[in-house]
RNA sequence: GUCCCCAUCGUCUAGUCUGGUCCAGGACACUGGCCUUUCACGCCGGCAACACCGGUUCAAAUCCGGUUGGGGACGCCA
């Protein structure tokens, strides 16, 4: 069935934005053709006017490309293919593969109640199949599909699967206001475009025998085809909006680095051993239909959360700095020194999860006037430190070697003069530093911030706690 | 209702095709400990599954049948 090149496409119709399942079908298609050094094409399933939109298809493209899901040919836009369809559609006609049909939706609607009242599957019922209806205003196109017989789908993921054909109908090609349905619009497209292989969700293992019946119609041959089992959401439903954050947008804007998303996307349905972690290289290597699982699973968004802080852990300080920019500029933080970012990253890359949570955790290192956090000022600052920040500021003044190590030797001293552990002094001097009980080392802390500020900080909350004893 | 698909730890999964090496392995989560200036990281350990019933076989998570459960599809949506 296929020779040369393997060319896969992902066609999202813009009905609204790119959610985590399409983005893993989207990737499967990608990982297929990088594979095999074939062609991935993006297409967009517009033919339903009313539901799509612009928006939707900028989302999709932005989030294609947030994911670095290149694509080599397209977008293609169904809505601007319609001479294709007409084409295929009139080959049908004239060779009696195919039908005028002058039903109304509602005669449709009502045979379908009827049909379902009486337990029977609601399926069109060929008033006009036989009729040699011509074209008229109001008319669709139907398939003339074969009444008897079974339709055969060797599924590369779900194996041999088959359908009675008296299980199917004739489905409508041509809608009455000129469009192809979505069955005719993708067989005419994979046709045209060179698709050899077909992978999309489990819920168009349905659909596939009729569209291999337009095939046939057509005598054209058939793509491969590989439906994925579905995404579910944690109630073991089909993964939708209610169940949260489902858009690739979403994720990107909560913080969450590209290829984390990717590697959790893969080892959704897919494994390769007990392999968790993948960088894109590998993926495009090891990656294999045979080795795609055939049950239903549902979304781990917290394997997808360590997965994150792994990537986050691992990535180049600099690149990581560049990313955090947006996140510190929706908390307030324009234009930052990049160089102080690049610092803050490096004490903060071991510690968070997501690039939200690192601007956030950065927040101090930037902000002149940063408030305290309650609970640390009720217990850190207070009288019975203030000798301690007191004489520390007065030997930090003196000192020049800001690096950790020089610090940690001016701390050794200062432990051994007063007499106490480290816990002791670097709970308060990280409160008056940072303003909270938690955050990176505090020599690590002192040294990014340097020793103006350093000192400005604690001066400032030896004021405070004085104010306190005024009180 | 009809048709199609699926079924291993809470979750993602390895193992199933080519029965024995699996009293079922890895990861996330949870949890005990170590490390430690806080929070983390890291390291060591623990908890936890073959849906059920019947068959085939010396032997079944693996093969067969049924049951139950879950999902999906039945549009002039895609």
């Amino acid at each position: 069935m296929t020779q040369g090149k393997i060319v896969t496409r992902f066609p999202p119709s813009p009905t609204g934005y790119l959610h985590i399942g399409g983005a893993r079908t989207a990737l499967f298609n990608w990982l297929l053709a990088k594979q095999n050094g074939g062609k991935f094409i993006l297409r967009i399933e517009d033919t339903d006017k009313a539901r799509s939109s612009e928006e939707a298809t900028q989302a999709i493209l932005e989030s294609m490309e947030w994911l670095g899901l290149d694509w080599d040919e397209g977008p293609y836009f169904q809505s601007r293919r319609t001479p294709i369809y007409d084409a295929f559609i009139d080959r049908l006609l004239s060779s009696g593969k195919a039908y005028y049909c002058q039903c109304t939706p509602e005669e449709l609607e009502k045979k379908r109640e009827v049909a379902k009242s009486r337990g029977l599957k609601p399926k069109y019922d060929g008033t006009c199949r036989e009729l040699g209806l011509g074209p008229e205003a109001g008319s669709v196109v139907r398939l003339k599909s074969p009444l008897t017989g079974k339709t055969h789908l060797k599924d590369l993921v779900k194996g041999s699967i088959s359908f009675n054909n008296d299980e199917l109908d004739d489905l409508i090609l041509k809608r009455s206001d000129g469009s192809p349905t979505y069955h005719m619009a993708v067989v005419a497209d994979d046709i045209s475009l060179g698709i050899t292989h077909v992978i999309r969700g489990d819920d168009h293992v349905n659909n596939t025998p009729r569209q291999i019946l337009i095939y046939q119609a057509l005598s054209e041959s058939l793509p491969d085809y590989a439906h994925v089992p579905l995404i579910l959401g944690p109630d073991k439903a089909r993964l939708s909006k209610r169940h949260g954050a489902t858009s690739v947008l979403a994720y990107r804007d909560m913080g969450y680095l590209p290829h984390a998303l990717i590697n959790a996307l893969s080892r959704l349905g897919w494994s390769y051993g007990d392999q968790e972690i993948f960088t894109l290289d590998e993926l495009i290597e090891k990656f294999s239909l045979e080795n795609v699982g055939k049950a239903a699973g549902v979304f781990n968004a917290e394997k997808l959360l360590d997965l994150n802080a792994h990537y986050i852990k691992e990535a180049e300080t600099l690149s990581l700095a560049k990313a955090l920019l947006p996140f510190l500029d929706r908390l307030g933080i324009k234009d930052p020194d990049p160089n102080l970012v690049a610092k803050a990253v490096d004490t903060l890359k071991i510690r968070c999860k997501t690039l939200l949570e690192m601007a956030e955790g950065a927040l101090f290192y930037f902000q002149e006037d940063m408030s305290y956090e309650q609970k640390g000022d009720q217990k850190f600052l207070k009288p019975a430190f203030l000798d301690l920040l007191e004489d520390l500021r007065r030997r930090l003044e003196q000192w020049t070697d800001f690096t950790e190590k020089g610090l940690e030797e001016l701390f050794i001293a200062f432990m051994d003069a007063k007499q106490i552990k480290l816990g002791k002094i670097a709970q308060p001097l990280r409160v008056a530093l940072t303003g909270k009980t938690a955050s990176p080392g505090i020599f690590e802390v002192m040294n990014v911030l340097g020793k103006e500020k350093v000192l400005e900080r604690i001066r400032k909350a030896i004021d405070h706690i004085q104010k306190k004893v005024n009180e």
